[in-house]
DNA sequence: AATGAATGAGTGTTCATTCAT
DNA sequence: TATGAATGAACACTCATTCAT
């Protein structure tokens, strides 16, 4: 029931927070317990359960709070570069490092295609909020910063937005897979992802 | 060593089987039990441990072997078609539908980047058996088709094929988020997609 | 650190008292079951893993806890009667009867020599809380006080007290492989054994 | 069915060695399993059925062969040796070090004692074979030996049997105790014991 | 006779959830 | 409202035993 749109108490933000400090140390969200994100929260166990249904909707919840919040902070960041190509490689920099901001984004983006309770929860509160994915939400502000309302049809900026999140997520895939890439062919991989978005947003608008 | 290498066993095929069909079933990999898998592979508990060491082992070879096998036949069929554009729709074809056998491979993608413990098995599995996941050796494999040896760079040919597995993604996300498109919609869709795709294979090689 | 010195909570107690009861029973302590154990306690069985690590550390804290009160039991018992003799009498007396009290602290001293887990666990108590198995204890005081504070040297000391206590297993097993003995038979058995304890005594001090 | 009479086959044999191979490796006897039994007996599993009814039977059988063949070495070693004393000396000094013949011979004591199968099993080829333990048997010999046939009572010859006995046991149980005790403080301990013995041999006879 | 692949009953342990305080 | 002790269903994994070859 919209729980999303208000201001969470502060028993939930610490919620909230535990999940996010604990996927920042690496933990696995499929295996995380009651006890260690309360516990991390430092709230009793049963507090937890005042304020949400179970386990699967504690970490669907925060989940979309933390990628929310983390999404509104990148985006007035992002304000202050001038070009769609910088604006863009200042996301893919941020992707770089084991745990980042950007990589619980990415998080909830793969969460989103499990087929986990958590995935359907999250699925579930999509609809419900009639919100879309904080990452999609803020990839499709972007674009209609840069390119003005109303001149894209919906489809195509449903396309541009797929296109770049998948361009981000491909950079993701990249840095895992050859770690041991140096900074300059890092650099040069960034440069052919940017200008590949760039070129893709003015072939289609 | 290279596990991977050996034709398996008649018992380990009918876990591999058995994991695939469960997946098809809509089951979540991560909350697969050994019980289910092989009560579905008809065999008794303990004979999966007699193969596996334990069910992350199996879940995740289970993934990679059917990834592989798929990828082997999905790459066969594609050789059907001529041009790059008519592959790649094929393939973006071939992810509607709830379940599908691209889905499977699109899945590995995905555990690969969990922190679960079948994730780890499956990085160490690639590490170890000195292959790619199924789905970037066969676009690898599909692009050299394309281009011919050695025209790339190692660079351009890593950047292209996670260019291209990211397209597909992205496509696999659209298709969840809006599935009521219409068909005409995803037409539109899967041609902008498969053009971009074509654009910046010309433009990279 | 000396968990074995704080008052048991009641569960604990009830833990302890059930492993008792199902030794009682003729139990075998090598494959006692936690299921076994909880419900004779009469609580959950997760209960009991907010109390103890694992099942050996229930066994072998419980073995630890009743042969200390039983000792101090016994020992309270003994300062009735006068005579060294008619001590060690009454020890050997108590050992009749199938399932004893003493059989208990037996039983402790007999698994000590295991290499079982429990065996190695009961070992690492007795280190860590420096406490001698409470069997040993027991007779050490016995003869302290016989005897006076050092009058002895602590080599003739602990001769002495392991000289005793290997005439108490001693008896104890020829109860079980003559138990047809009649008591007249076992009279003088005791009397051999108490005058062997007393003229030992009397000799090495 | 009298089996303990019969030599035993070579793959009987070969069970047994191992029993007492794995046993001396340091395993508990407790937590041994086939696999490994016929493992290090180089004999598939089903062969060791063939000549065994079951595990219990494999490790009661074998503790009594070599506790049998060893007390028969070492009972032809202690002939060497003139006084009771000097016997009893080499006895105690063969149980020093860590796992050796000797404590074979006790482990087969304990496990007589335990409530467990193997115990079970063992108490009842007592019975059936109309055998004493191993041990017992050769010290009752080596009584004989020293005081002549029926001189003693039978009780008596129990006692003194029993009385050596549990000497040994009381030696061994110092060993773990005080396991640091430099060797000339071993020495003195032995000779009290010895000692104790030989007083308690001549004061019996 | 000898084998070892197959089995599934049995067990220790975890953890989401409840509820008395 | 907040708690955390208590719970027991659920699960991974082991291993004695069987039986087809």
């Amino acid at each position: 029931m919209g729980a999303m749109n208000k201001t969470p108490s502060p028993k939930e933000k610490a919620i909230y927070q535990a999940v996010l400090t604990l996927f920042e140390e690496g933990a696995d969200l499929n295996s995380l317990t009651v006890a260690e994100i309360t516990g991390k929260a430092g709230i009793g166990k049963g507090t937890a359960y005042e304020y949400f249904s179970d386990k699967e909707e504690m970490i669907a919840k925060a989940l979309f709070y933390n990628a929310r919040q983390i999404c509104l902070r990148i985006y007035e960041r992002l304000k202050k570069e001038k070009s769609l190509y910088d604006k863009m490689n200042l996301i893919l920099i941020k992707m770089e490092g084991q745990v980042t901001e950007t990589s619980c984004i990415i998080k909830m983006v793969h969460v989103m295609s499990d087929n986990s309770i958590v995935s359907r929860r999250l699925q579930a509160m999509e609809k419900e909020s009639e919100k879309e994915m904080p990452a999609v939400e803020m990839l499709r502000r972007l674009l209609l910063d840069e390119l003005g309302e109303e001149v894209l049809s919906p489809e195509k900026l449903s396309y541009l937005t797929m296109c770049i999140l998948s361009r981000v997520l491909c950079y993701g895939m990249l840095l895992r897979d050859e770690k041991y890439m140096p900074e300059d062919s890092r650099e040069k991989m960034r440069d052919m992802i940017c200008r590949g978005i760039c070129r893709e947003v003015e072939e289609i608008s």
